[in-house]
Parts: structure tokens; sequence; C-alpha cells
DNA sequence: CTGAAAATGTAGCAATCGCTACAAACCTTG
DNA sequence: CAAGGTTTGTAGCGATTGCTACATTTTCAG
């Protein structure tokens, strides 16, 4: 391991925490060594670049990420699926979440635009996203994984129009769709 | 009207066109500039700053938008829900849409951090979109209004899932929610 | 204790950022 | 043609970018 792997692993959640509240696209060196109270001289030194760094950091995100999912989220099973769209969404919606929201879009707009790591992020978080939407799934569902998926689209498609100020729709949508309580 | 409208818009298709290739948060002024054929001077002089730019850009481009929606799809009606998605998601997800996602996404991050302009352009975006698919939904439907916004909320979250490497995801989730032919 | 390796500070480089000061060219109106 | 506003080129400013050279301190194995 070059540049002792537990240096890096300090700073991560320093970093991490810098790029959640000011996001990821303007991030340079300086104010982020700041943030983890170092300098950009240790960051180059501990990374060897800023593409390694970002990398390292996007994994590390990918962990915290799934963290909050199971934090957030009680033992309690849903009875059906509007239940399991309601509970998710409340969550997901919920003002703690709203930095890694914002992290999110950055990484999908990231991953549509190439830029090295990005989409392996997003690909991941998703997965992970999914294996936790399985397992939200009511017992009595007749097809646990491919409600999963489903529901996990319209969800997704929620959160983008809600961010975007669509709410209303969403919740029109969800209502025509089935997928909300009437 | 200050600084002459006109010459505005005859940078603003050529400022388009840069975006829409290498992106809007890393666009700078000399480049935009030297694409236009310009120089960042006029750039400023034209547009007062770089933000007010950004603001005239965001707004010619969701003229863009609804521009290339209409010009994509055909004026056939379809026959059920089934058939709008599997419609929307091939136009969409064409390649010569390829830019545009790009950009929407970015769009969309802009919107999640609250950068001036982006949200109200995500906005009337999607109410563009809406709209549009409104028009596109099967004479039979029970429910336009509703359907169209359901059916907005699987599509731009299969977007997602697509752009992020799972349109496997989407694929089988579109045929657990009923959305897909069998 | 010694010597090598790892870790860190200080300074700085070339490039780019948004933007501006200044002056010259240009075009319109009288 | 003259005057005055509009448009443009040139040059540059101060700040920031990722990164490096060089020297120094700290740490740890023999």
């Amino acid at each position: 391991m070059s540049k002792s792997k537990l240096s890096r692993e300090k700073l991560l959640p320093l970093l991490a925490a810098h790029v959640l509240e000011h996001g990821l696209g303007g991030a340079s060196l300086r104010p982020l060594a700041k943030a983890a109270g170092t300098s950009d001289r240790m960051l180059i030194y501990h990374f060897g670049n800023k593409q390694a760094l970002i990398a390292d950091l996007l994994d590390h995100l990918a962990g915290l990420y799934s963290a909050a999912l199971d934090a957030g989220m009680g033992t309690a099973r849903s009875r059906n699926r509007q239940e399991v769209v309601a509970r998710v969404l409340a969550q997901v919606g919920d003002r703690a979440m709203a930095p890694f929201m914002a992290l999110w879009w950055e990484i999908v707009a990231g991953a549509a635009r190439g830029v090295p790591g990005y989409r392996e992020a997003a690909e991941a978080m998703m997965a992970r996203l999914l294996v936790w939407l399985e397992g939200q799934m009511p017992e009595s569902d007749p097809d646990p994984a491919g409600g999963a998926r489903y529901l996990l689209t319209v969800i997704e498609g929620s959160l983008m129009l809600g961010t975007v100020g669509h709410s209303r729709t969403v919740r029109e949508g969800l209502l025509a769709g089935g997928l909300a309580g009437d």
C-alpha cells in the first residue's frame, strides 16, 4: 500500500462532509484540504492526484449513503407497495438527506458526461438501493424482485421531479398510477 | 433594450451548441467565446456577466429542448400506455438526444444545489414535457392528465437509471409494473 | 543511537478564471 | 463632414486552479 491507507481513511470522512455541503463539481484542493485540516500538498501526497482523490471519495460516499439508508428506516415491513413508496419518499425526501440528494444528481450528471469513476459510483449506489428496496417489499408481494425494480424507477422519477419543483406532478401521478393512497 | 438583443440572439445558438457538447458546469467564458466566434470581452459586453449569460442560455436551451421533442416524434397516437412509454424512451434515449440528456442532469444537479436560474429552467422544461406527454396519451385512456403525470414519473426514473447503467433494472421494472410489452 | 523512510511545510509555477480599463474603430444621425 | 453613441480589440488584474521542487521534521527499524 502506497502512502499509508490509514491517513487516507482518516481524511475521507472530513472530505466527504465538505463535499456534501459544498458540492462535488466545484470542489478544489485547497478548500478540501482546509476542511480536512491539512494542505493541498498533503492531499496530493496521500491520494496521488485529484482524480484519484475523487474516486476514493465517491467510494466512501457510497458507503455513507447506504449507512444513512439503513439508519433512517425502521425494520417494520410495509403492507403494500403504496406504503413502500410513501415511506421511502418520506425518508429520502427528509431534510437530513438533502445533501445526499444534491450530491446524487451531481453524480448522475457526471455519469452522463462520462467523468471517470462517476458511473461506477452511481451504479453501485443504485444497486445497493435496489437490494435495500427488495428487503422493504411487503411479504405478501407476488413479485418482490420485479416490484422493487418497478418501485425504484418510480421513486427515482419522483425524486427528480421533486427536486425540480414538480412535487405536485408527482403526487398526482402516483395517485393515477395506483401507487399512492387515495 | 440594453446592448442590442439581436447580438445576443445571434450568439445563443452557438453558445448552446458548445454547452451541449462540453457541458454547462465547466463552461468558461473564453472557450464559450471561441465557440461563438467572439471574445470573452464581448460576451460580458452583451450579457452583462456570466450569470446572466447562463440564465439566457438556459432559456434558449429549454426552447431547443421542446423543439427537439416535437421534431423527433411523429404524430401517430399510441394505442396504450405501454406504447407511450416505449416510444418516448426510444426517442429520448436516442443518440441525438444524448447531449440533451447530459445537460439535463447537470441542470437537475444545479437545481438541487440552488444555483440561480437552474430550478426555473428545469421546472419549465418538465412542464413542457408534461404537456407534450399529455398530447401523446392514447385517446382511449381513462385519465390522460393523471396518466401523463404517472408516465412522466416512470419515464424520468427510467432515464436516470439508464444513464447510470441500470437499463436492465428499468426493463425488468417496467415489465413488473405493467408498463412494458410482455 | 543511527540512518533511512515517511510525513509535512513553504514557495512557487504555469494555466485559467471572471472581469475591467483604455482606446480605437465603426455606424448612425444631424 | 462632424459629433456622438455602439461595438470591438488589446492588455492586463487579482484570484484560483492542480501540482511540484526543495527542504525540513517526524517516525520507526536495526
